[in-house]
DNA sequence: GTCTATACGCTGATAGAC
DNA sequence: GTCTATCAGCGTATAGAC
């Protein structure tokens, strides 16, 4: 590993290549994401993205993982953890990152990904949630809360639609709240 | 094995090409499936299968829908509906259904296949759903239940891998259920 | 109406010369 | 490190034989 001037990045082109591919996986998902495509966008040969990241599955994995952020806040009071995960989730803010999840299950059709995924949910997350749950079946509870989260995240395009305001976005922090909550409190 | 005889419109190639393709689909998934596999396994030529099927996309929504079986028991008591439609989705029996949800959603990434899952979870699920439930906000609440339910099918080979015996999956009855109680209760 | 043969433009990926 | 050339395989269209 040689250390050039910029902290995280490597070859220029090494970037522009993460980059361009991070913006065609998430606007146009996996499969409609050509290797050609981020070349061109990238301004590069499309033999040298292969040559940088090994495969496309490689590059998706690398370029939409869960990498550094640290996923929910799970340091806060357990008496409203629910309320929390959902609201963290639902954030506007983290947008970006909610789709990101979206376009990687929707790409797990793939082994590696679908790999990759499980193992980031289970890192940033379900393990950490399972040491912070308090009473029985923490793992099991801790998992049936990440399958909670996840179906939220996967429906919420869906949900939105049906909601007419931002009053209606607070109801179901509320509700999906509250539901989670009810595992929290199970033990 | 021997093909069923030919309902009102079907030929028995198009009753073997959807035989092959649903069990390959099952198996290996949408992009793993190619269309000439399809075609070899039913021993036919590839061509045959789009004169029939018009895309890969639309086999895969023809062969994978939810076409016929009729959703969730919704029809029980609401003071249990919770722990009744974790029962369902769970059971054993179905494994088959859990499995195709899977798939598609892992499909997800085809516009055609997205769009199909929603309409098939809004017309067999989440509307009938909506007229059951008692009390306020029921298309928002039904649709809360529709994301978590989806959840748990999408996380169940993940959560069985953590369970011990059929008493952890009895448990994750009570829990999931008692969690989805709390919003049919919620109005 | 089925079905076969062939072909087109794309894909992800590789080998080897600069 | 980068580019050229090329690969086998993909979904699909079409022309024409039974």
């Amino acid at each position: 590993m040689s250390i050039t001037a910029s902290p995280v990045t490597g070859s220029t082109t090494r970037e522009a290549i993460a980059a361009s591919a991070r913006a065609m996986f998430a606007e146009r998902g996996y499969t409609a994401t050509s290797v050609r495509a981020i070349a061109a966008a990238a301004g590069v040969d499309p033999a040298l993205v292969i040559r940088h990241f090994v495969s496309k599955e490689q590059l998706f994995v690398a370029v939409m993982g869960w990498t550094e952020n640290p996923g929910p806040e799970l340091d806060g009071p357990l008496e409203t953890l629910g309320r929390t995960l959902v609201a963290h989730v639902l954030d506007p803010a983290r947008d970006a990152e909610r789709r990101a999840y979206a376009t990687m299950v929707q790409a797990s059709d793939n082994d590696a990904v679908r790999a990759s995924l499980r193992d980031a949910a289970r890192v940033h997350f379900i393990d950490r949630l399972t040491a912070r749950l308090p009473g029985a079946d923490v793992a099991v509870r801790a998992e049936l809360i990440a399958a909670q989260l996840g179906g939220l995240m996967q429906g919420w395009p869906t949900i939105a639609e049906t909601l007419a305001d931002d009053a209606d976005r607070a109801r179901v922090v509320d509700l999906y709240g509250a539901s989670i909550q009810a595992l929290v409190d199970a033990g």
